[in-house]
DNA sequence: GATGCTATGTATAACGA
DNA sequence: TTCGTTATACATAGCAT
């Protein structure tokens, strides 16, 4: 649509990426509020460019709740209790994590070391010394 | 545009209305999903018609729940009810003990350390000597 | 009503400043 | 970069099935 005929995928010169993006975010609102005059339509629409700014449009008529709740109705999906399980899920998902890098950390300060075996007490003694080597090394630029 | 030019207004004559919706809604999802694949943007969109029937589209690289996450995020408008956003902060909180920890796990290892300052290093210097001195006392005992 | 077909109005890709 | 401008490609209003 334009000069020339494009074919459809990801636009590589990221300044253009950009112009494409604002000129058609612009053109795809004017056609959400469109519909909405022209059909009575309820649309909900909300765009985040790569840059990570947000655009959206919701009809004047209604509220994105109020969307979301008919979404919920119309489709069967359960946002919410979807959304809970998925944060609930990402908290166990960090916390493990985070309780392996602290095993880790505690061995590399030779803390808890006592349930390792000889081979994991070789790793973990190399671990160090080449930490060791890095910070000596660093600090002889001083 | 087409045969002739319309004003944004609503369409009286129901079936013309029933045909524009159609065809636009089929054009608004287009859009969408061009945007998505030229710009790397992430779209959601949800239509309902007069007649109650539900369109959406969500751009494949996310959920629905993802946009609506973000969108909370960027707008600061609360969607969720007080639990989610307990989750939410808690796993804001997990995140940031987990990013310090890696920061310190790599430091161990001696990666990323040139940001360091000279008593930082030696103070890193030390507890890798430390935690040595207990692998190595670990060690002998094999 | 739904679908297919154009003539026409719009959106926009490539430029230019 | 970020604006306009314009030549084109595209979307679609009005008809015809």
């Amino acid at each position: 649509m334009g000069r020339g005929k494009i074919e459809i995928k990801r636009i590589e010169n990221s300044s253009n990426r950009q112009v494409t993006y604002s000129k058609r975010k612009n053109g795809i609102l004017k056609k959400a509020k469109e519909i909405t005059v022209l059909c009575d339509a309820q649309v909900s629409l909300i765009i985040f460019g790569s840059s990570g700014k947000m655009h959206e449009y919701i009809s004047p008529s209604t509220t994105l709740t109020d969307v979301l709740d008919r979404y919920h109705k119309a489709s069967g999906k359960r946002l919410w209790d979807a959304k809970h399980e998925n944060l609930s899920n990402e908290i166990d998902r960090v916390k493990k994590e985070n309780e392996s890098m602290q095993i880790e950390l505690r061995h590399l300060k030779g803390e808890d070391i006592n349930s390792l075996n000889y081979k994991e007490l070789m790793a973990l003694e190399e671990a160090l010394d080449h930490g060791l080597d890095g910070v000596r090394e660093k600090k002889a630029i001083f």
